[in-house]
RNA sequence: GGAGGGGUUCCCGAGUGGCUAAAGGGAACAGACUGUAAAUCUGUCGGCAGCGCCUUCGGAGGUUCGAAUCCUCCCCCCUCCA
């Protein structure tokens, strides 16, 4: 077992807020004379069981925990999903159903295990607790909170003073997730740094309760792909932790330079030394930032698949894009021959444009190419037999077979 | 309960009877450039076998030769007063 000290190093790396550290440095102590792991506990949104890389900052430092010996809490918030999380955000959920909600479970657990250790994690659903909370409970909850105390949250704020609507039981969010911290008798909760009033909120409920108040450890969110708004599915800015190796590979070597070292900073297992270091090269010229990005490519696709599919899937990229060739793996359609076709048809059923209007014009843009051959005008037809490559843009492809 | 303001194409946001498939910005996509990018420039950005036709401006009706724009009812949101 490595010391406290050891031991606080390797858990505040890359966190951003501490609350406190002397707490946990207790916590730890503690731990340690007693031989009983602390629960570190961290919630998730039920609604999108799709792990992306944002995700992984956090599960990465649960990983931390999990090898220092300590137990991990996987919450599911099945019962706050009814609400949504407001934090930055302006609409309402759908509740989900319950079917929808054990499916989504397991779909987290899949993902989560590429991570975690399925020995030394719990995977807890709060509507278990939150469930049997009566109005009484609920209402007596909602008193240990001020309207001026939530309005201290500048997204609320800002929501009310433009005059979008804030319903009343967005309020209940940080309070019954305070509450599973109670629920859970949580030592220390992890979170991203958007969730510290919510995580902050676990604290006051505990002490009141007279339970010992949890740590809190806040971790810094992942800018998205766009390198401006956090990395997130409904902005269709992620990298998905389920993702094919090409497409892991592609996305981390399309980011900007500057986002390049961002990720260095906060995904990768290079020691702080060894990505000064890195940046230091950058900086002087020594390195070429591309092989920067390549290594952190390799690094990061490796991670979800192998090193070996890392290395085909910078090969695929190099094919693809630096020579302009096709990449091994081409998606397939069938479609029946039937006399001739008219490209934006073809484009169409081949899936690779939404309507005809939009195969016209990436053939007015000179974006469409037939087996290698650049379609110049828009009325051209083919005949519908043997096979075809079919190419939109530089990413592209489908091999279309008629039978 | 009363008074006022508002719901426009993916998002923000102009538009108060025809010239509006609807300004402008963002996002996205394509082309050029490149290091794969970023930045920049150019173009596209409802649908349709195609330049003409069809469908769109919260919903349903109506007025009109013609409506996102006017009228009626309904739904939703915001603000102020109570």
């Amino acid at each position: 077992m490595p010391s406290i000290d050891e031991q606080i190093a390797l858990i505040e790396r890359g966190v951003v807020d501490c609350i406190s550290r002397e707490e946990l440095v207790k916590k730890l102590e503690k731990s340690a004379q007693t031989g009983i792991p602390l629960k570190i506990k961290a919630g998730f949104d039920p609604t999108a069981p799709d792990l992306h890389l944002g995700h992984t900052v956090l599960l990465q430092k649960l990983k931390h925990f999990q090898d220092l010996g300590h137990d991990i809490y996987f919450l599911i918030g099945d019962f706050t999903g009814m609400i949504g999380d407001p934090t930055g955000k302006s609409e309402t959920r759908k509740a989900l159903t319950v079917e929808q909600v054990a499916a989504n479970a397991e779909s987290y657990k899949e993902q989560v295990f590429k991570i975690l250790d399925p020995e030394r994690t719990q995977v807890v659903f709060n509507s278990t607790w939150l469930g049997k909370l009566d109005s009484y409970d609920m209402i007596r909850l909602a008193s240990e909170l001020t309207v001026a105390r939530m309005f201290e949250r500048e997204d609320f704020r800002t929501r009310f003073e433009t005059g979008m609507p804030i319903s009343i039981h967005e309020f209940l969010y940080p309070l019954i997730q305070g509450y599973d911290s109670v629920a859970l008798q949580a030592d220390v909760e992890l979170g991203g740094t958007d969730q510290l009033f919510n995580v902050l909120m676990g604290r006051d409920l505990q002490r009141s309760r007279g339970q010992e108040p949890q740590v809190v450890l806040t971790l810094p969110l992942l800018e998205g792909l766009d390198g401006v708004n956090k990395m997130s599915k409904s902005l269709g800015n992620y990298i998905g932790i389920t993702e094919s190796a090409d497409s892991i590979y592609g996305k981390v070597l399309s980011i900007s330079d500057v986002l390049m070292f961002r990720y260095y900073d906060l995904l990768s297992d290079l020691s702080r030394a060894e990505i000064v270091a890195l940046k230091a090269k950058v900086a002087s010229g020594e390195a070429h930032p591309k092989e920067i990005k390549k290594q952190l490519a390799r690094e990061l696709t490796a991670r979800f698949h192998s090193p070996a599919a890392a290395l085909t899937a910078e090969e695929n990229f190099e094919k693809v894009f630096q020579k302009g060739g096709l990449p091994d793996v081409i998606p397939e359609v069938r479609l029946a021959a039937n006399g001739d076709i008219w490209v934006p048809q073809l484009l169409v059923d081949a899936g690779l444009v939404t309507s005809t209007s939009d195969g016209r014009r990436m053939i007015q843009q000179g974006a469409v190419s037939l087996d290698g051959e650049r379609v110049g005008e828009q009325g051209l037809k083919v005949q519908a037999a043997g096979k075809i490559l079919v190419k939109v843009g530089k990413r592209r492809f489908c091999r279309v077979f008629f039978s």
